[in-house]
DNA sequence: AACTCCTTTGCAAACGATTTCATTCCAGGC
DNA sequence: GCCTGGAATGAAATCGTTTGCAAAGGAGTT
């Protein structure tokens, strides 16, 4: 037989009161402050719990003016490894701090951001972060008219209205292509994500390509790919690019997906990784090290930003009159592994011409 | 400066009541059922609304008997392929509901799910959705007593207590060994996962033993080894065992993440996959197809059992006084590409001994 | 025993929405 | 103009908890 949700009525604070014998005042209290109510009537109420099962409502409290231990995280996916070290670190550290977590992903569609906003709204989060600088005007609006604290992650620029938690991505973008740059290499395939919401993506590619600029390398058109943050479909893209457009030393990759997307594609054409071909990533995901070889990539402190963002968002929900300066750059790391070797001696054909 | 969530008064029902010159009941119903409210009404509501950037607050609904509109997720670990795709479908058809999805990662630790299934009683969430079908009765105990409505994901028996929409594990640890053993293996790594808090994998593994046995194939102690579910560390614990433990023809794996650490692990050792050692993996994971070789495995319709679970949890909680008998068994599929082989002919000494 | 000063507890008024029941409105038929 | 009945709206009770204030309890001092 299933079990069917029939919700009774579920004891509430005043059966546990009554039975324990004592006032509902008091019971909420033992809840929200144990050492301000005598032992002996701790244990009676404690009893009273146990028996009755009871379990406090704490959507209720929201409307006394108390909080309801819900934080929303507004993400643009979860089906990807992108952002999964930083929500498990963030969700236990909230669960730490004894607060829950609401997640809600748009898929990387600003305008369904806006929308999840509102319902995380509706449902009185205690606090906000969310992925990224760039947010719809409506977006932000609603988040200050509700006055909730909200952090946005995953971005670093300093001196924004809001409180930021992440890193510089046109920095980390310029290490990545500096890496290769310094190897040798001047024909290098920049395969970064669609920028379309996405300004993480933007950073990385603007200061990958400003890198390559004053290197004095020119980037034609057919050396820059925008790839989707998806396995199969990066090594596709890249595959066909590599089989067109003449071959590039190096393949730059937006972020470990499409560095990994890149490593498949090189050995479905035969190419080796990293004597034919080098390939740098950004993130060092979980999983990057043990590809084979190693892949070459700037670390992202995925975990630190997840954990310094519950710390803030909680910081600024404990204590709402403080004038905190949540603004944090994480430093990036680059880690050498074994994708990125100096370009063979052998001189490539111009871009975009054909061996 | 950053801005700090100062809640003052916010807007309640009964501001945009008085604004719009009507009674606070009236601007419920607009909510709640928009047709019953004259059209001209209406459009005044609409104004005060906007006007004073309203947003209702579902908390207080539960107490009223109403729903709060998110349902809990009790998950082992956010932080992996593993669940990601079941994830992200389960809360885009939440979504689609009009609801949100809480969530919460134990980290394969039934004690914390018991936690965390408390957490969420008190967040009021109007369903649960539990992954595998063995819980602390403390757990199931809390579910009943709150009467909320809940389902058990990822694997499947039937006739149980609660509903369950997932896959049968025996049957896919039996397809995986079946389709090794059809191609002539006989000597076969079995690399599962941790089995403590994890009845998926003890009932891959089972199965998978149980079809070794039925082939005749006597499983030595060195050729059953437990694996974590993280691909370096995977790719180690096997990388290790071939070394040692002479090698065998075939590596068995959990699922899809030590599969992919066991390709990795024979990349660093120079074996060639399928030639010299085939693999077969469970789950079917985002990414798998791209390897190179395609990783052969047995896919899990994860979309699918998201999709599942959304739609009879709502359907649990919209008609809570019908009797649903949700079981849904997932069909798994086979999918073969590029890393299974027939073994060489060269017979292997026995398992064991060395090469 | 009276007094003082903490500690502990209770009373009752919030909080913000929903919902039942009652009332008003309004159009159409006589 | 009156009546009728359905549609639209309002008044007020209600949900479960928190909290300010007041009262009671209890220990120590005189």
């Amino acid at each position: 037989m299933a079990r069917q949700g029939k919700r009774g009525r579920l004891p509430g604070i005043v059966d546990v009161a009554n039975r324990a014998k004592v006032s509902p005042a008091t019971v909420s209290r033992y809840f929200n402050d144990p050492d301000i109510v005598r032992y002996r009537t701790r244990e009676r109420i404690r009893h009273a719990v146990e028996e009755l099962g009871y379990v406090r409502n704490r959507a209720v409290r929201s409307m006394v003016g108390g909080a309801t231990g819900s934080i929303g995280l507004v993400i643009p996916t979860i089906d990807n490894a992108i952002f999964s070290e930083m929500l498990q670190t963030f969700s236990s550290a909230l669960a730490t701090h004894g607060r829950t977590m609401l997640i809600a992903a748009h898929g990387y569609d600003l305008a369904r951001e806006a929308v999840l906003v509102h319902s995380l709204s509706e449902q009185r989060v205690d606090a906000l972060a969310l992925v990224g600088l760039e947010h719809r005007p409506e977006t932000l609006v609603q988040i200050e008219r509700q006055g909730i604290p909200a952090a946005m992650l995953w971005n670093y620029r300093p001196g924004g209205d809001w409180p930021c938690i992440g890193f510089d991505n046109e920095l980390a973008g310029r290490m990545a292509a500096e890496h290769l740059l310094a190897l040798g290499h001047r024909d290098i395939l920049f395969a970064t994500g669609e920028e379309r919401s996405n300004d993480r993506a933007a950073g990385r590619r603007k200061g990958a390509l400003e890198a390559a600029r004053r290197a004095g390398l020119a980037v034609p058109d057919g050396r820059r790919i925008a790839c989707p943050y998806d396995i199969r479909m990066s090594k596709e893209t890249i595959a066909r690019n590599l089989e067109d457009g003449g071959r590039p030393t190096a393949v730059f990759a937006g972020n470990d997906v499409i560095a990994q997307g890149a490593m498949f594609a090189a050995a479905s054409l035969g190419v080796r990784v990293p004597d034919d071909l080098s390939i740098i990533g950004i993130g060092d995901f979980r999983g990057s090290d043990a590809f084979e070889p190693g892949l070459t990539t700037v670390r992202i402190p995925a975990r630190r930003i997840g954990q310094l963002a519950a710390d803030a968002l909680v910081e600024m929900i404990d204590w709402p009159e403080a004038d905190f300066h949540h603004e944090h750059c994480c430093p990036l790391e680059l880690i050498v592994r074994g994708t990125c070797n100096a370009p063979g001696r052998l001189l490539r054909s111009a871009p975009g011409g054909n061996a």
